[in-house]
DNA sequence: CATATGTCCTGAGAGC
DNA sequence: TGCTCTCAGGACATAT
């Protein structure tokens, strides 16, 4: 499940490739039902034909491609979907291809995603700013204590749940919230207003701390082996987790007491009660 | 307005 | 073996 790691290092593997590459071509490539694109294919082809990247950038688990015109492609691979380079896992699940072509040889950007809930969507400048205006908030390595508290600090929610909300803070998933609370030793179940000042600060500073250590290590490829970077390999951030989906298994800091397993809307959380205690 | 729940989707794994 | 059922969860739509 992609989240803010493991977008980074997608962009980190594409940028490099195809920053100032010029569109020849673009496909759709799937024989399943297909995954939401927007505009129409026809639409898109017409627009990026033509067209150079100039930048890969990111914004919370959204890869953003920007053009030469300063359209933006954006990427949202939301459960399993991937930005690649490299051949896909299967051709099945192949959703959208992106061709360079050079003086002799052909490059390909490829989306592929094997439960199809991502999408992709070209903006024009305009409407780019308009559409993430209200649906996403600063991206979570910019993380302060100071912001944290002013945008969450009146929320009656969990603090685990509240962490999800992308337009309050971008990038955090289900995986790195359960491991960024254990890292700031704060209990998930804590309703954001009873939060102490000094408890965002260290909220902010596990999120930066935790989401930088997982990007050194391309993000974290889960039982199920769906994420892979853009050349199809493993992360290796899933050997490092401290308490996600380690229930059972001893708390690596206090070493007394076993993690375990809740869960909070409908998502699992993972914590340790001796060292994530309320206040 | 804030918060809670249902929905999409596929494949792995459990249970019979 | 082979079937059916449940579960995983990101973001949005809809309900409370």
């Amino acid at each position: 499940m992609p989240e803010l790691p493991e977008v980074e290092t997608m962009r980190r593997g594409v940028a490099p490739i195809i920053g100032g590459k010029v569109v020849s071509a673009v496909r759709t490539a799937c024989s399943r039902k297909p995954i939401a694109i927007t505009p129409r294919i026809e639409e898109i082809h017409q627009r990026l034909v033509g067209q150079a990247f100039v930048d890969v950038g990111r914004i919370g688990k959204r890869v953003i491609a920007q053009l030469n015109d300063n359209q933006r492609l954006v990427f949202e691979p939301r459960m399993t979907g991937l930005v690649l380079l490299a051949d896909p896992p299967t051709t099945e699940h192949l959703r959208f291809v992106l061709v360079f072509r050079q003086k002799k040889r052909t490059k390909r950007l490829m989306y592929w995603d094997r439960r199809g809930l991502g999408n992709i969507r070209l903006f024009h400048e305009e409407e780019f700013h308009e559409y993430f205006k209200h649906r996403l908030g600063p991206d979570a390595l910019q993380a302060t204590g100071d912001f944290l508290k002013q945008q969450l600090g009146h929320s009656q929610r969990e603090v685990k749940v509240a962490l999800l909300d992308q337009k309050a803070i971008a990038g955090v998933g289900n995986l790195y919230a359960s491991e960024l609370l254990f890292e700031a030793g704060v209990d998930p179940r804590t309703r954001c207003n009873r939060l102490s000042q000094k408890q965002w600060g260290r909220i902010a500073d596990a999120m930066v701390r935790i989401l930088n250590e997982a990007i050194t290590y391309e993000g974290s490829t889960l039982s199920d082996g769906t994420y892979r970077n853009a050349l199809n390999k493993k992360g290796g951030y899933q050997n490092h987790h401290r308490v996600y989906d380690r229930q059972g298994e001893m708390c690596p800091n206090c070493r007394e007491r076993k993690i375990i397993r809740i869960v909070q809307c409908q998502r699992s959380t993972f914590y340790c009660r001796k060292c994530q205690k309320k206040r």
